[in-house]
DNA sequence: CTGATTTTGTGGCATACGCAACAAATCGGA
DNA sequence: TCCGATTTGTTGCGTATGCCACAAAATCAG
């Protein structure tokens, strides 16, 4: 499944150059205020290295939030996870935990990047359920599952911002009371 | 005075690479069981990169030695600082805090270094002795200059390792006690 | 708005590094 | 002792990165 084909060790090595450089200057510097050469000069690389890694600096966060959602909410679930009010937790709580994370981590970029990071997870989200549907549900048609998933990311993300901003309950109670919903959306799979 | 001749940053990049694997393994590995192969693994570089920029293994340990001697030792006396009990006093104590450290780093290594690092810690001495007595008596004749350095640098070592493996006093105890014997032979610089 | 300055992409050329292969040297066990 | 297996240096070639220069775009001060 996953495509191992062997990478250059200096590739490997400078794009961890310049990912860990990013991550550590989004502490104390705005996302948007900066630039590829303070990216570059952080990490000691080249600027024209970077562009033989990225196409801009927007590219580059995108990679790095695929990493992080890949690594921690497509990884909260085994892969034998069934779709169920289990794993719908399981995914709200994990970006509960991305999104605090993230805006410790971004600090002071955390309001420029919201908006990327919003798409970012609705569509890692969104991958996650179509993955679930195909495996238990074989024979849904294409489109359905589609729609199922993509209307179950919304959900759950707007879940999360709400718990964020206007609850003040734990996000284990929060989920607790907004699983009927979702379990409610998800029946329709079974007609 | 220090040659500040650019140097290309892959150059510097993997220099490091190579001497900060080499000192993590040299806290779990034996020195002399340590291949060339061992630490270019841990380092993520090529074989043959090493060979770029070493000969062998003990060009590499020779060149972390000098480096450590040269920040700690040599760095331990101010820029002005004169030949007299007090600069002797100092670098006694810089020996003893690096045979210190270095016992703690290299733990598997220690024994099987011990020979090398002797040496460049006397060579080390001796560079520093020259230095202090060309600038205080510039009429020195360089044989004498010479001859009363490498007598400081063993009267200096030996006493940090009779210290280390004889004395109960601390080490600043036992420099006092043994500065006189020091000064007394400093003294024939003057005649 | 204008002009100056900074940032952004891109390209060519020089250099450092990765890789595979090799012979010589060293090591370790019958 | 000898033989197989590592380790050691070395080489040629392909690729990634560094460096420099340049023009276009963006930003900023007046």
């Amino acid at each position: 499944m996953t495509t191992d084909e062997k990478v250059d060790p200096r590739v490997m090595r400078t794009r961890k150059l310049i990912v860990d450089a990013f991550e550590t200057l989004l502490h104390t510097n705005d996302f948007k205020n900066t630039s590829i050469k303070d990216i570059t000069d952080a990490a000691t690389v080249n600027r024209a290295t970077f562009y033989a890694h990225f196409t801009d600096k927007y590219e580059l966060l995108d990679s790095v939030l695929t990493d992080y959602l890949l690594n921690n909410v497509q990884g909260s679930l085994e892969c034998h996870a069934q779709l169920n009010e289990d794993s719908a937790a399981k995914v709200f709580l994990a970006i509960a935990k991305f999104e605090k994370d993230l805006s410790i981590t971004c600090r002071k970029s955390y309001e420029s990047i919201r908006p990327m990071v919003e798409n970012k997870i609705k569509e890692s989200l969104k991958s996650v359920f179509i993955h679930l549907i195909a495996k238990q549900y074989p024979e849904t048609e294409k489109d359905k599952a589609e729609i199922c998933s993509v209307l179950l990311s919304w959900q759950i993300y707007g879940a999360c911002l709400d718990w964020q901003t206007n609850s003040s309950l734990t996000a284990e109670a929060y989920i607790e009371k907004a699983i009927p919903f979702l379990t409610k959306g998800m029946a329709a799979l079974e007609i």
